[in-house]
DNA sequence: CTGGCCACAATAATCGATAATCTAGGATGC
DNA sequence: GCATCCTAGATTATCGATTATTGTGGCCAG
């Protein structure tokens, strides 16, 4: 998150770093559930380091909101209520819509084809039945619709929100259908191809607040 | 920020905290300046502490993006562009205006009252030409409203963004006429208070685009 | 001169140990 | 009984010291 990872290749030499991904992947892969404490002194002792990196690791996880801490009383994977993960939707409507709006003037066509291609993994992934690779896939698109903007404020704050919907919603879209949300997105590589920003900020927000209500209905039923 | 400060009165003795606020604090008052490099050792031996809580407030500082790090290389305040300020007016419109719409349908009559408080302050502020007490009251204003739209998502995420704005802008916007500014939050207040949520979303992305726009002009010139 | 190599200084990253704080359980006084 | 105080155990927050990495300046070969 706050390192600018993602860019330097090498440099895997920050243990912190290190520590926060296995942390998420235990988190992701349920081996941390929900609610679950993390005690540093023990991940330590686990993982061969000391109690500084892991410190370090879980304070990054909180600043991205998927595990919660309190002075003296520890870490623990955080339990965000259904309302919580609902709520999150708008905010992603109003942040990835203003994206792709912009993104819809300035993306190049290398840069929509890789979107093309996405697509067409997420439906694969999804015929399949391959959550995860769908949910990966899918993540990405966003991604990239979010980098196209070039907008750095923009996405240092969809930074934020991202890992923890990631986290979260893998389990919890096992309600909704796959391949219709794998589709949908056509919706958006559509106005973005024609440098439509009006109707790519519309068909993003629609995107969002849909797959909001999708998983609203999921959850209730 | 990640602490829930602001929650429980005592217990100010996490160092890390003391640390944040007191290097906030000479960011803001310009004793360290854009630019300038932030020693872990250094800051730690100068106010008596260990590295450890100079480093992990450094890094609270680099989540909020007022500080920029690189590994092995240390911190240094961070020298936002001229279009990084610009940019984050879009950002903050549209997450601002998706709080004023529900915030619209959420407010209390007391909250109305307490932002009718704010604008006065404002007002009085600007007219005294005491930019700081008026950044003050603005950024409350602003926060306020950010709370009653009850949503913890966007009101985590707002967290990271206004910071920053606070602590680059309130020199920056030595240029604008700051009166003008104050009375453009009536424009706001009215749709709130008519529970009128379209309304209260598109004034207060207006109003942030406009404030947008007056920097931009104020800094070319 | 120019480019590459190496030792050195500065400083971040990490460690192991200690102090401070919280929590739960039992003892104590009312 | 019930609330309060106290104690032990667990865990975080902090410290002081060590290790690793980077940037720099000097030296040397071409």
């Amino acid at each position: 998150m706050r390192s600018a990872d993602g860019a330097s290749p090498v440099l895997r030499h920050v243990l912190r770093t290190q520590v926060k991904d296995i942390l998420i992947e235990r988190i992701i892969e349920g081996h941390y559930k929900p609610g679950a404490r993390l005690v540093e002194t023990q991940i330590a002792r686990e993982l061969g380091v000391s109690q500084a990196p892991v410190r370090e690791a879980l304070r990054d996880l909180e600043s991205v909101g998927i595990v919660e801490s309190f002075a003296f009383r520890g870490a623990k994977v955080r339990q965000p209520t259904r309302a919580e993960l609902i709520e999150a939707f708008p905010v992603r409507a109003a942040l990835e819509s203003l994206a792709a709006g912009e993104a819809a003037l300035l993306i190049t066509d290398a840069q929509l084809d890789q979107l093309e291609k996405l697509i067409s993994q997420m439906e694969s992934a999804a015929e399949q039945g391959k959550i995860h690779q769908q949910a990966i896939a899918n993540a990405q698109f966003h991604a990239l619709i979010v980098q196209a903007a070039q907008n750095k404020t923009l996405e240092r704050l969809w930074a934020f929100l991202e890992p923890s919907a990631r986290t979260y919603l893998t389990a919890a879209r096992s309600g909704v259908n796959l391949t219709r949300l794998a589709v949908r997105h056509r919706r958006i590589l559509k106005p973005l191809r024609d440098r439509d920003a009006e109707g790519a900020a519309a068909a993003m927000r629609e995107h969002l607040l849909e797959a909001g209500r999708w998983l609203k209905e999921g959850t209730e039923a």
